[in-house]
DNA sequence: GCCCAGGTGTTTC
DNA sequence: GAAACACATGGG
């Protein structure tokens, strides 16, 4: 489908490179701050999020290990203002335990880990888990988040019933295997829900002139 | 005051 | 299975 191709070059034409993951580079190693990030902003607003991970640099928490060793309450108060505070709390655990436990480091759990694997841990979900893939151990997998489907289901290229895996598999099959394209892409979308493409429609939307062909 | 945000897990028909 | 619900803060 040359349709989804065309949308990438007019997104990236309308809005020039993201270069996503946005990081203030403050843990070690800098991909742990990408892993963190990608569970604070489980439905959460962007802005929230940098203020959750600024608190946790000022409270030196930058190591998973410095996340394993925190006082669990003391995590959700530093966390608080991306929201869900107590169950993202423990879903960082979770997540620290599981890296610590299963691969020893960051370095040899962004090495090794697979997708079916990180699907099985509690609190990561579809989107966390090729997010994390994608962004902090540049491996090819496209992220779908509710952005993606409504612009996509908009245009009339899937159906709003469709699956996460039916989606991102549409998307992978019809773009060049490279985890850069799937980067940008994906902050593309992000970027363009943003200004343009809010749940109620905008009738100047850039892509509108893409569906009348 | 109401709606929304870069979801996920659990409960319930 | 899918639909409904809980989770929570902060900005528009």
């Amino acid at each position: 489908m040359i349709m989804i191709r065309k949308i990438y070059d007019t997104l990236l034409k309308e809005h020039a490179h993201q270069k996503w993951w946005p990081i203030s580079d403050f843990t070690k190693p800098k991909e742990w701050e990408i892993c963190i990030g990608a569970i604070l902003t489980q439905n959460t607003a962007w802005k929230n999020v940098e203020k959750a991970l600024s608190n946790l640099k000022n409270a030196n928490c930058k190591t998973v290990d410095d996340i394993l060793w925190m006082d669990i309450r003391k995590l959700k108060r530093l966390i608080r203002p991306s929201g869900f505070f107590n169950q993202k709390a423990k879903r960082l655990k979770t997540f620290s335990r599981y890296v610590i436990d299963n691969f020893g480091s960051v370095e040899n759990f962004l090495k090794n880990i697979t997708r079916e694997e990180l699907l099985e841990v509690n609190g990561i979900g579809h989107e966390t888990t090729d997010a994390i893939l994608l962004y902090a151990c540049g491996k090819p997998y496209f992220v779908v988040d509710a952005y993606t489907k409504r612009i996509f289901s908009r245009l009339g290229i899937i159906e709003q019933t469709w699956g996460y895996e039916q989606v991102r598999e549409l998307l992978e099959k019809n773009l060049p295997e490279d985890v850069k394209v799937y980067q940008e892409y994906h902050a593309l979308i992000v970027k363009h829900a943003k200004e343009c493409c809010k749940k109620t429609v905008n009738e100047n939307c850039i892509l509108r002139s893409l569906v009348i062909v």
